[in-house]
DNA sequence: GCTCGAAGTTAGTGGTGACTCACTATCTTG
DNA sequence: CAAGATAGTGAGTCACCACTAACTTCGAGC
């Protein structure tokens, strides 16, 4: 196998780990163990454990963005944030995405990883704004839904059968439809 | 000086100290240190890192918690939700108790903390509704707008000068005026 | 003034984890 | 086939860290 074929492999460890145990919570060992491959190896491919830290996130936060980029592609500003609503439900299903997420904010007491996470959290923000064509409150409502939901995978709310719960792990149906933001 | 005295100064060590790493992000021995004893002495107050973490936790939420319910007693219902969201923009100042909250929603790999946590969030999401006799969609939004404010304390977004990142670290100062959810 | 318990420390210990070094195996190319 | 590059590993190093054991200090009560 090529080197950026292992490294692709290494990635795709990482961001599964990553998304359980954060930076801190994560050993190289399980990520090499997940890739198959010896933990030296690792660091043959990705200089530093942090390094790696940082590809995880952007490979997660870009995967977000080219989903919600890729659904709305092509529909009118209302279609198109109804669409990505939907596709970020559909995201819910697979928590790694939402968990990294949630483990770069978390790791933002160190400097590097708070650069490379704000880079990556304006870029899916001008993303949406950019599809959707919105702006201003509206546009910070959709974003901090999507933080909700973060919070509600970090808590496995799902599993919590209670009304509250269920409010919180789902996109609320209704607040797309009126348009309460001036914009 | 008695151990409860102690026990409470460990614990604002604590979360100063996990706002700031985490739990697998911070050791005891820093948490000692800003406490100004012996790090042994620490584990004969607190029996585990973990239980010191859980302790920081329900303090933290406690304490958010607490602010919330204070501001807003006695009002009636729309002015209640203003006067929460005063206070959830006062408490932004201090960014230790966000920092904690994100945290543990981080450390929520550990079946322990997933539960003390959800027990603390749910304690926080019933407060709000409770004080400002809402539910639903209406609570749902509130609750999100708070999850964003952490995210950018996270990223620090007040240092970051642009527009975008002033948008997501202040209250929408519009939402609240208009009832978007039914109910 | 002596004892007893509570506050507190110093010096470990066992384990882990990021990262390195020296090595092997395989493949390609002249 | 010789030789260099490329994929990959086993064994180790060094620092850190959660937690323990054994000791000291000191104030209160008899």
């Amino acid at each position: 196998m090529t080197a950026d074929e292992r490294r692709q492999e290494i990635l795709k460890a990482a961001v599964a780990e990553f998304a359980l145990g954060g930076l801190e919570g994560t050993s190289t060992e399980d990520i090499a163990r997940r890739a198959g491959i010896s933990q030296p190896y690792l660091f043959r491919l990705y200089p530093t454990k942090k390094a790696l830290f940082i590809a995880s996130m952007e490979a997660a936060f870009g995967r977000i963005t080219t989903a919600l980029e890729d659904s709305a592609r092509g529909l009118d500003d209302e279609r198109a944030l109804e669409a990505m609503a939907d596709t970020y439900t559909a995201l819910l299903q697979d928590r790694e995405l939402l968990l990294v997420q949630l483990h770069s904010y978390a790791a933002c007491g160190d400097p590097d990883i708070r650069v490379a996470a704000r880079r990556c959290f304006r870029k899916l923000w001008s993303t949406i704004s950019g599809v959707a064509g919105i702006g201003g409150e509206r546009l910070t409502m959709f974003v901090a839904v999507g933080m909700l939901l973060n919070v509600a995978a970090a808590l496995e709310l799902d599993e919590v059968d209670q009304e509250w719960a269920q409010l919180c792990s789902k996109v609320p149906p209704s607040w797309l439809e009126n348009g309460d933001g001036p914009d």
